[in-house]
RNA sequence: GCACUCAUAGCUCAACUGGAUAGAGCAUCAGACUACGAAUCUGAAGGCUAGGGGUUCGACUCCCUUUGGGUGCACCA
């Protein structure tokens, strides 16, 4: 049982001991104390004060009496104002590194027999992926391993938006201008030339927009004019030719999305990222309307004099949502609920997890409530984990306008980065070329993935290109060195297992709160679990490497005075290693031997 | 116009979900290497938590309000 907990129970039992009042044991406050007190674990008790009408440090008083007369562990309990501050016995600590040191997958949880699917990156196949949907991806990937972790099955799944007028924008254009230009003529990137085409269209469409607000001056919306202009025509002509299965667009769209989807696959494998399974919008796009009948059915959704259906969520302060078209045809968020009931079909989930940016929230409530007033048995387990954009210092990034920041790009000059620092350093001389690579790849991507994971998901992201990404500090490159100190102690000692040693009756106070931080490890792959949060466990792995650091500067290790301060020291910097790899890994950082 | 959301050190982020004197990193200044790896460690300085009200024993956290950013409100995707 973790302290914690028993902390709450006894003091739980005190209040109704002592004043007669049942309390709930989850509502007792137990947190560490601030560093200027002294004291292991604090518990507040001001909340007691009101029921005992006694002064705060007296119920401090007499509920830490209790709890020294229950718990045999505990040293000592300062009372400061409202607060019990409570110290274990070193004993205790020892005890608990001993389980945790003899605990293989320390932190993992039991499986839980629940199955989520988790739906993340979503791109369009007309466009290279950039820095948010690495936000995107890095999240997605994290999330599914937290979740792992935290005992559930997790199914990665993709959704390709490969359909639609934006698609056939860069089709047209490369239908134009290409020349027939593939992939390996112009040296790019499958889905790099396809951007470039994309590109291309807005150039062509510009002067044409721009002819047709001219002509005519009572139109002054652009998009409007931009509907009017040859080039839109002949977009929306092949997407109507897409739609009627016309082999030669067809033949055309499956070409070059498969350029794309090839380009995608490398960025995927250089950020370790994988789908269990993917969707594609085409297949999908007609999906949903049996569903809507099923609304009707039911009377949840409404048919309009005009034939169009409505759901009208007004009660609960949304507006109404058109979910099909006059004309019959499904609009996006028809085929969302297609699209949810055939997951359920596939993976038969609890729960399912959308990674999507904020800016689609809306959206989600209104399709989390379609869902649940058709009944969908996994309704209550929607959840839409929404994220902050990325933005730049000059605001955010516009596809058109070539402020976007290329996912490859960014990578690249992230690991050449790295490369450039450590060559600076000069300690790899022996690596091979290929080692050499590895490492660069292994410093500069975890950099990368830190950078972004460790700020809370819903907060926006200020990316600056030209500051480059630190390798000091509050780093990914932190944490490595960290743990390559500790991989260097044990190349030295000249052996991984360690012999057992006798437990300290005494521990400095570094060894201690090693100990301490290390102690928390599964509450806080629990916190990052339930509240779908990443940075927590990025904060909690840079925090374990400080107090590392600390720990190794101010105690000799394999200098250690004694054998067994070295045998017990070794274990402690072992389990620390293993902690920081394990947290690392679940954000999909690797730890490199050497750096 | 309506709704949602954010605002913390010069900059980038924390703060155990209402607890103690609000913490880190970067940048600045000052220290520690004949090394268990200095990509490190130790100090200093930096804050009326955007402003104002309220609830509470206690507020960065909850409520109201003002200001200033962001996003959304399509028979688009």
């Amino acid at each position: 049982m973790y302290i914690e907990n028993l902390l709450r129970k006894h003091t739980a039992d005190a209040v109704e001991q002592l004043y007669g009042v049942c309390i709930e044991q989850a509502t007792v406050t137990v947190s560490e104390p601030p560093k200027q007190f002294t004291g292991d674990f604090s518990i507040v008790v001001f909340p007691y004060a009101k029921i005992s009408r006694k002064a705060p440090p007296v119920v401090g008083s007499e509920i830490a009496q209790y709890l020294q007369q229950q718990i045999p562990q505990i040293a000592n309990c300062q009372v400061v104002q409202g607060f019990i501050n409570v110290t274990f016995i070193p004993n205790f600590w020892v005890d608990a590194f001993n389980a945790i040191a003899q605990t293989p997958n320390y932190g993992q949880q039991s499986a839980k027999n629940q199955t989520i699917v988790l739906e993340y990156c979503g791109p369009n196949t007309n466009k290279a992926l950039h820095l948010g949907h690495i936000r995107n991806m890095l999240l997605g990937y994290a999330t599914t391993q937290i979740l792992r972790f935290n005992g559930y099955t997790v199914h990665p799944v993709c959704v390709y938006n490969d359909r639609g007028i934006n698609i056939c924008k860069s089709m047209l254009a490369w239908q134009k201008l290409g020349n027939n230009e593939t992939p390996t003529d112009a040296g790019l990137k499958g889905d790099r030339l396809v951007d470039k085409y994309y590109v291309l269209f807005a150039e062509l469409l510009k002067p044409q927009t721009e002819a047709v607000m001219e002509a005519n001056p009572t139109i002054t919306d652009k998009k409007a004019a931009e509907k009017l202009t040859p080039l839109m025509r002949e977009a929306e002509e092949m997407l109507l030719k897409w739609e009627a299965n016309d082999p030669e667009t067809r033949q055309l769209w499956a070409k070059m999305n498969g350029w794309v989807y090839e380009g995608f696959e490398q960025t995927y494998q250089k950020l370790g990222v994988a789908f269990e399974k993917n969707y594609y919008e085409s297949e999908m796009y007609l999906l949903g309307k049996k569903l809507i009948q099923e609304g009707l059915d039911k009377g949840v959704f409404v048919q309009e004099p005009d034939k169009s259906v409505q759901i009208d969520l007004t009660d609960i302060g949304l507006d109404k949502k058109i979910l099909l078209r006059s004309n019959g045809t499904s609009v996006y968020i028809t085929q969302d609920l297609g699209t949810a009931m055939l997951r359920h079909q596939d993976f038969a989930m609890n729960k399912m997890i959308y990674v999507v940016g904020n800016e689609q929230e809306y959206h989600f409530k209104v399709l989390f409530e379609c869902i649940k007033r058709l009944g969908g048995t996994f309704a209550d387990g929607l959840f839409h984990l929404s994220y902050g954009m990325v933005e730049l210092p000059d605001g955010k990034m516009k596809s058109r306008e070539g402020t976007t920041v290329i996912a490859d790009d960014l990578i690249t000059q992230m690991i050449d980065e790295a490369a450039e620092q450590t060559q600076s350093l000069s300690k790899i001389a022996d690596f091979t070329p290929t080692e050499a690579q590895q490492l660069f790849e292994t410093l500069g991507l975890g950099a990368l993935k830190f950078f972004i994971l460790r700020v809370n998901p819903k907060k926006t992201i200020l990316f600056n290109p030209k500051e480059s990404i630190d390798l000091h500090g509050f780093t990914a490159p932190f944490i490595q060195y960290t743990y390559t100190r500790i991989r260097s102690m044990f190349r030295k000692y000249g052996n991984e297992v360690v012999a057992p040693y006798t437990s300290p009756t005494d521990l400095a106070p570094e060894e201690r709160e090693l100990i301490s931080v290390i102690y928390h490890y599964p509450k806080t792959v629990i916190e990052a679990g339930n509240n779908y949060d990443a940075s927590v466990l990025a904060n909690y792995a840079y925090q374990v490497a400080k107090i590392f650091n600390k720990f190794y500067n101010d105690c000799p290790v394999l200098n250690a005075a004694d054998p067994n301060t070295q045998l017990f020291r070794l274990h402690l910097s072992q389990t620390a290693a293993r902690i920081i790899q394990s947290a690392m890994q679940l954000l999909g950082i690797n730890m490199p031997e050497r750096m």
